[in-house]
DNA sequence: CCTACCGATCGGTAGG
DNA sequence: CCTACCGATCGGTAGG
């Protein structure tokens, strides 16, 4: 493929992100999403032949803006404590921010599918487990007494805080968040049951 | 409308709810729920009259479902600790449960209808905000310090096992869940901050 | 409740 | 990359 086209499927795939975390994965339309990047159906539709194979690139894309966006900065860091510190801030803050129209991707995506066996649930699937072995790796990491408890609690407690901001439009509920995260990791630095 | 006819309606909503949990709102088509009902497409479409009117029915039917099993079964026990843990135990049970097909009927539609203004993302947001309500107040009344926060950090990690249990089929995430609620309950018994 | 239909849109194909 | 299609399905209507 010319190095237009991967251009012009880059292009497309961004804007299906987006438009996936708002209409979920099924809603993302191979005729709407034509329309919104101004070319034909089938031209858009060449580039990946299947509904399946957009749905699991535009997967795939999501994945590499999540750790361009919160695993990679974090990985700076120095393992332990410090890293973990930065994987709550950075996922709350990507969460939180309105610029970053993919917030809601995973929860939404991973809500829409968890009954649909097949290719892209396996992929999603894939990306959320990838996310919490990193979160639960790090929480060993910084001392945390149970990990995997540990990681669990960060990871409901911040996509708590994205759905009531989402439904509610609720600031505060980030603030609920980052005050129960706060508490946990404060815990786990002193060595009690967080 | 007749005795026969308003069964008829109850029937399709039962099977619309669990239809909905599994597929979505807007999944949930005419045409498949007639076929699952074994009627006509119209004549089940003459019981709601649009589209609209059919999910709004839906959203109804799966908050009364709700009702019945978790809120009525707690509001018999006293108010406070009580009944707080009332709440959550028919909460995770209700989640957990195999048998209640409707179990993740919130967290879809929830997600599904955050990014979509009008009357049915508003009733889906009456429904969990009676629900959060009903947290908090028994978190009050059951003593903890801060009952907005206890009640967001319940609603969280019982919602954040839900989904670990539909994406992984993981049954240990109602431990997990279980394990974090125990320890705020206990917590918010012996006057700590939870 | 039914059959028979409507226009719009879906994913996908033919041919250029 | 395009126009011009295909059969299937969508929400909804006419008429009985």
């Amino acid at each position: 493929m010319s190095t237009a086209g991967l251009r012009t499927r880059d292009a497309i795939l961004e804007r299906a992100v987006d438009l996936a975390s708002a209409e979920g994965l099924e809603g993302l339309t191979i005729g709407r999403l034509a329309a919104e990047m101004e070319m034909s159906k089938s031209g858009l539709f060449r580039h990946f032949g299947a509904k399946e194979e957009l749905q699991l690139a535009t997967v795939d894309a999501a994945a590499r803006r999540f750790v361009e966006g919160v695993v990679a900065p974090a990985l700076e860091r120095e393992p332990g404590r410090p890293r973990l510190d930065a994987l709550c801030e950075l996922y709350l803050d990507h969460l939180e921010s309105q610029v970053f129209a993919g917030g809601c991707f995973w929860g939404a995506t991973a809500h829409e599918f968890d009954d649909r066996p097949g290719a892209v649930r396996d992929a999603i699937r894939d990306a959320v487990a990838a996310w919490l072995a990193l979160l639960t790796e790090e929480s060993r990491n910084a001392g945390a007494p149970d990990p995997e408890q540990f990681a669990f609690e960060l990871q409901a407690l911040a996509q708590g805080a994205n759905l009531r901001y989402r439904l509610f439009g609720e600031e505060k509920a980030f603030v609920l968040a980052r005050t129960a995260i706060a508490r946990r990791l404060a815990a786990a630095g002193s060595g009690d049951r967080a």
